[in-house]
DNA sequence: CGGTGATGTGTACGATCGTACGCATCGGGC
DNA sequence: GCCCGATGCGTACGATCGTACACATCACCG
C-alpha cells in the first residue's frame, strides 16, 4: 500500500488532528467530539489520537489554546492600528460587530467558556485571553477603563450573537450605533 | 417488593428527572450526561427516561427552560423592589456580585449558552430569558440602556466568574465598586 | 546493504451508550 | 370481587466509545 506508507512520515500531522478537532467541536460539540470522528475528520487512524495526544482532554487543551491565540492575535491587531482615542473607541466597536460573527468562532467560544467553568486547566486558556485583551486596551485607555471595556465587548458579543433568532440574521441595522453608544458611555469618563 | 410497587405511583417523579439532570449536568456537563446517570441520581429506573422524555434533547430543554425561569424570577424580584434609579442602580450592582457566584450557576449558564449557540430550540430559551431581564430593566431606564445595561452585567459576570484562578476567591475586594462604577457610567446618560 | 531501535498503526476488548419492546402492575368499571 | 385497558418498568440488543498492545514499517548506523 503506497498510501498507507506516504502517511508514514507525515510532518504536520498533529497540526492537522488540532484543526480538525476544532472542526468537529464546531459541528457536533464537545459532547458530540469522539477520537474516532476526530481522526475521520482529519483523515489519520484511530491509533494515531492515543499516540499523539494522552485523551481527548489534552486535544481539547491544544485545541482551544490555538484558538484563543487566533482570538488574541485578531484582537491585539485590531487594536494597534489605533493612534488617537477615537481611533480606539472605533476599533473596538469594529471588534464587537465584526468579531466572533461567525457561527464557528460563536460556538467555539462557548464551548471554550463552558470548559473554562468547570476545570480550572481551561480556564488558565481564557484567563491569558482575558490578560492579553485587556492589556492591548490599557494602551489606550486606563486600566479601570479597560476592563470595563473588556467586560462590556464579552456581553455586547455574547448578546449579538444569541439575539438572532435565525442563523445567518446580523442583529439589526441599528446594532452598529448602539454598540459605539456603549463604547462611548463607558470610555467617556 | 413493596418497595418498587411503591413507585409506581409516584407523582414528581418527572420533576425529580428534571432537577436530577441539572444536578448531572453541574457534576459532569452536558456532554457526560446519559439516561443512565440522570435515572440513577434521580433514583428512577432507566425505563421511566424514555417513557418520560423522547430523547436527551427533550429533557435537556425542559431543564434548562426550569433553570432560566428561575434565573429570570431571581433577576425581577431584585429589580422590582427598586424604587428609584439609584435604587435600581444598586440593584443591578448587587445583581452581579452576588447572583450567578455560585459554581453551579455558573456552569449551568454557560451549557446553556453553548447549547443556544448550536440549536436554535435552546436559543428560544435564552431569548425569554433576556427579553424578561430587559423588559425588568426598562422598568427602571430607557430601552437603549436597559439594553445596554443588560450586556454590560452578562460581561461583568463572565468576567468575574473566569478571572479567580481557584474556585472560591471571590474576584476581589475593589469588585463592587468597580462594578458600580461601570453601572454608572452606562445609566448615567 | 543488513540489522535494529524508534515510530506509528491496526485491531480487538470491555464498558457504556440510547432505545425498543414484552411484561408486570394497578385503578376503575361492571 | 374480577377483569381489563392503561401505565410504567426491566431487560436485552446493537452501536459506539476509549484504550491497550502486538506488530508492521521506516530511518539510521555500522
Amino acid at each position: 500500500m503506497a498510501e498507507r506508507r506516504a502517511r508514514r512520515t507525515d510532518p504536520g500531522r498533529r497540526d492537522r488532528i488540532i484543526d480538525a478537532c476544532l472542526d468537529v467541536v464546531v459541528a457536533a460539540g464537545v459532547s458530540g467530539t469522539s477520537h474516532r470522528r476526530v481522526a475521520q475528520a482529519a483523515d489519520v487512524p484511530l491509533g494515531s489520537m492515543t499516540y499523539h495526544f494522552t485523551g481527548m482532554d489534552e486535544l481539547l487543551r491544544e485545541a482551544f489554546t490555538r484558538f484563543a491565540h487566533a482570538g488574541s492575535d485578531e484582537f491585539e491587531r485590531r487594536l494597534a492600528g489605533a493612534t488617537s482615542p477615537d481611533e480606539a473607541r472605533a476599533a473596538v466597536v469594529g471588534l464587537v460587530t465584526d468579531l466572533s460573527t461567525t457561527r464557528r468562532d460563536l460556538v467555539l467560544t462557548h464551548e471554550l467558556y463552558t470548559l473554562a467553568a468547570r476545570e480550572p486547566s481551561f480556564r488558565d486558556i481564557t484567563n491569558a485571553w482575558m490578560a492579553r485583551s485587556r492589556r492591548a486596551l490599557e494602551r489606550h485607555f486606563d486600566p479601570t477603563t479597560a476592563r470595563l471595556l473588556d467586560a462590556l465587548v464579552e456581553g455586547l458579543v455574547l448578546h449579538r450573537a444569541l439575539d438572532r433568532p435565525d442563523e445567518r440574521g446580523d442583529g439589526g441595522p441599528h446594532d452598529a450605533g448602539l454598540v459605539a453608544d456603549a463604547v462611548e458611555r463607558i470610555t467617556r469618563a
